[in-house]
DNA sequence: TTAATAGTGTCTGTAAGACAATATTGC
DNA sequence: GCAATATTGTCTTACAGACACTATTAA
């Protein structure tokens, strides 16, 4: 990022400049939180927002920026910190998915988005309420035909369900985009990973229950183990760690996730 | 987007909403514009900024949203409009990439910018340079080996040569992302459909010449005509609109692109 | 004993990539 | 004629998906 000065003239001219001169629209950095649960299936956190608009609506995690202070994607980090109390620095997955900005999709003013999509294991979350919100929970989320016999995604927690269009501002649709966008990319990044419990002792069944959980979809046992093979162990994304108790008996093989630099960002 | 009234007491608090309470960044839509050349090369469209900062810097085509009076997608088809006099409405690509917003990047302001692509046809550019533009002019892009032995993209004119790190702000880093994914997308998207001059009317090695010069790689023709049978042709992605001339001799065969709903997005 | 989980093997169809051979076209 | 372009075919390797069979473990 190049904001070295480059002449005297363009000195001159910063120092004249009047920021205000535009209308300019808020910014917020909004986080899709995705987890596995207990039962192996995929859930979302979710916030009951404490004040207008949409008070009492469920919705994404999100923030406004602090212009001047910070990076969009510091803002989403600090975001997912105060939901979540997890780290960029640990490790976890934040991408950006997609920037939302259409001038009414906020009654109060206009308001960009910017969404990312985190994924924590479990293990990690220690979820709380941010100052903004009433609650905050998990959510089980599930395909299932409506009242009209249509296929959709609606979202359980022990308290409630709440399906897609129920959710605050556009939230439904950034959820359904954030779903489709990880089923996309499930075969060629390493996003399951990401939901291990542990990436560094797993068994393979464990990550199938992951990609089955965000397929939507029973995968063959057979198969799956056969692609691990190939796809994932022959060609060091993974190492076997012993698949032998203190015994020498056999056991159920456990492998370690190697990481990596990063192969599908710039 | 629900923006319907939800109660009398949301209602109350818009009322009294004051907008101006927190601190905003400005926010553009920027767009890297690709094309193909008579020379089969990949184009892409690049303006000499006429004003500070980076004051004579070529950099890619973008505005400033106008806040609270359109989107950040219309505000992006505008700025294509305006530079290309191709509109979205036309059928033409214009997809989200990313999303860029550090403090510093912009020495005036907090800038943060929505960066989309496009994928224009050559004989559809009616290029001209914006109000804050000297010059605009379409570059070829190009892989090779600078002074340092490294492998790098730049940019070549009839006039100029430039490289990757010389264009304003970080839009060497954005157009380098925009290269990664076209590359990326290439085998599971029409992408390359877009670039065509005539999507109606074109042969099998038109379109090869196109993956060609997003790969920066030579094809082999037996294959990508098999590969084009079999995922375009089958699948009626396409359609074969004759091979015979007036006086029925064999020509080459003609191919017409079948538009379908979009099945990346939603 | 049953049911669930873990692991292995087989078969089929499809597809990618390397490469050879043969037309056709435009200078 | 040559060179570039167009078209077809062969051969090998890889892999996805369907499915059958066998162990092992836990209730």
């Amino acid at each position: 990022m190049m904001t070295e000065s480059r002449s005297q003239e363009e000195q001159e001219f910063l120092k004249n400049y009047d920021p205000a001169r535009y209308e300019r629209p808020s910014v917020t950095a909004d986080v899709v939180i995705f987890t596995m649960d207990e039962d192996n299936e995929l859930n979302v956190l979710l916030i009951k927002r404490g004040g207008h608009p949409f008070k009492d609506y469920w919705a994404i995690p999100g923030g406004f920026l602090e212009a001047g202070k910070e990076s969009v994607d510091e803002a989403a980090a600090r975001e997912l910190y105060e939901e979540t109390g997890v780290k960029v620095s640990d490790g976890i997955e934040l991408r950006q998915l997609i920037t939302v900005g259409a001038p009414d999709r906020d009654p109060r003013t206009h308001v960009v988005s910017v969404v990312y999509t985190a994924l924590v294991p479990r293990g990690l979350l220690a979820i709380k309420a941010g100052d903004d919100a009433s609650d905050a929970r998990l959510f089980k989320v599930r395909r299932g035909y409506d009242e009209h016999g249509e296929l959709s995604t609606y979202f359980v927690s022990s308290e409630c369900s709440i399906t897609m269009k129920h959710l605050a501002f556009d939230h439904g649709f950034l959820i359904s985009t954030a779903i489709k966008r990880l089923q996309g990319r499930l075969s060629y990044t390493d996003d399951a990973f990401a939901l291990l419990q542990d990436k560094s002792r797993f068994e393979i069944y464990e990550l199938m229950k992951i990609h089955e959980a965000i397929l939507f979809q029973k995968l063959d046992r057979s198969n799956f183990r056969k692609m691990f093979l190939r796809s994932l162990v022959d060609r060091q994304r993974v190492k076997e760690i012993g698949k032998y108790d203190a015994a020498g008996k056999p056991k159920t093989a456990l492998y370690c996730y190697l990481e990596r630099k990063d192969y599908d960002e710039n």
